[in-house]
DNA sequence: ACTGGTTATTTTGTCGACAATTTGGCTATT
DNA sequence: AATAGCCAAATTGTCGACAAAATAACCAGT
């Protein structure tokens, strides 16, 4: 198992555990509705569990911004509103700009040989006219290079928080988007920097990055 | 009631929500050890409180990173090490970076008025010499330039997680230090080109202070 | 004395029941 | 008809009990 993989697979051991991830699947892709309400009977029923383990879900549901709840009276889906999403993608810009930066200081000479490889196969996609690129593989560069940031905290912040939420928007959005090519080239630079060690350049590529991603999305968000 | 009281004050209804305080209260301020195990019946006759209310608080713990769960085992309270002060001053540069950028942009000339008269009154306060200032104003400091930002989502990590952590580490490794007065000019610059609206050099000048601070606890962190 | 396996004990995970609070509807009064 | 107050239904919050799992204690065999 890569390393990857094991910091996505979280493990479910606990019923707890297996009905918030299954809870999550179906808020983030949709199956629930954005904004409506979590009524905590009936989602035990339809999940087969007791209360007590859908009132665990939801609040860390809660913790993770996809849920809110207000005391005694209940727990809805967040709506999805563009300011929303631009909170999202300014902390996006500023996290995984550090996580560049320091992917530049940390990652071990293996690992950025890794990268590029990851590099080299999603241009044969990307030349090949597959557009599998951009879901799959551009997720695996953000988190490889968020792995590479070695801190703890940093990659617990946006893989167990905020890439939940983006993917949630991305989802409902239809945010299916082109953007593959220009951000190949985007990629491939970061990358450049990253093995180089240019921990100054890495950050400022990786938030230039993500600033032309949310103006593309922005965009689109505009023509609906 | 200001702002910043209404942000900070997380009014708890429920008892849940006061035990969770109270429990966070405790471990922060070292009631509680660092890294001790948190037995949840013991919990229980100790804030007399049903074992349900002391396992929702110590999930809660979970998600801002204060207390770790083990599956069938149980939970502990975080050790506190070199390498986790570190990740945590590396977020805080990279988040509080981009909230002054933000607070450049987004906040009231009310609000930059009221940020002028906090400095002021801080000024009076180094003159006269008291150490005062450090532990409320410097706090005070940062948590409008934080809410300044008007990104919630930004506005949320840093206080609900990233500030209590920092607390932790701050109390119970007596960091009260000194750099009060270098750190009351590196204040006035970033009030300043927040001023000017001023986006790029707040963000700069914001992350220097945060460096320069990281720097100054490490030092101490060696020293002992 | 030490190791391996087995049983007890303790601790966590889950469930259903009860208490407290909110919400919606009803009645009475103006 | 509109509004205020009250009552009833439904929902959330909390509790204690039971089930499942892990740890500790114990015993047997070497």
């Amino acid at each position: 198992m890569t390393r990857i993989e094991t910091f996505l697979s979280e493990q479910a051991v606990t019923s707890a555990d297996k009905t918030f991830i299954q809870l999550r699947k179906d808020i983030v892709e949709g199956q629930i509705q954005a904004g409506s309400k979590l009524s905590e009977t009936e989602l035990s029923t339809k999940y087969a569990v007791g209360r007590s383990v859908i009132r665990e879900a939801i609040n860390r549901l809660v913790s993770c911004h996809i849920v809110e709840r207000k005391a005694n009276v209940g727990a809805r889906v967040v709506a999805l509103t563009p300011e929303g999403l631009i909170d999202l993608y300014q902390i996006r810009e500023s996290l995984e700009g550090m996580a560049a930066r320091l992917a530049a200081k940390n990652m071990t000479s293996q690992e950025i040989t890794d990268l590029n490889g990851l590099l080299a196969a999603h241009f044969q996609e990307v030349k090949g006219g597959e557009s599998y690129y951009q879901e799959a593989g551009d997720v695996d560069f953000h988190y490889r290079i968020i792995l590479g940031s070695k801190n703890n905290q940093l990659i617990s912040l946006l893989f167990d928080g905020i890439y939940h939420l983006v993917r949630m928007y991305r989802v409902q959005l239809g945010m299916a988007g082109p953007r593959v090519t220009s951000a190949f080239d985007e990629h491939k630079h970061i990358v450049q920097a990253i093995s180089n060690r240019d921990e100054e350049l890495a950050e400022m590529l990786m938030r230039r990055h993500i600033l032309y991603s949310r103006n593309n999305i922005e965009q689109k968000l505009i023509s609906n």
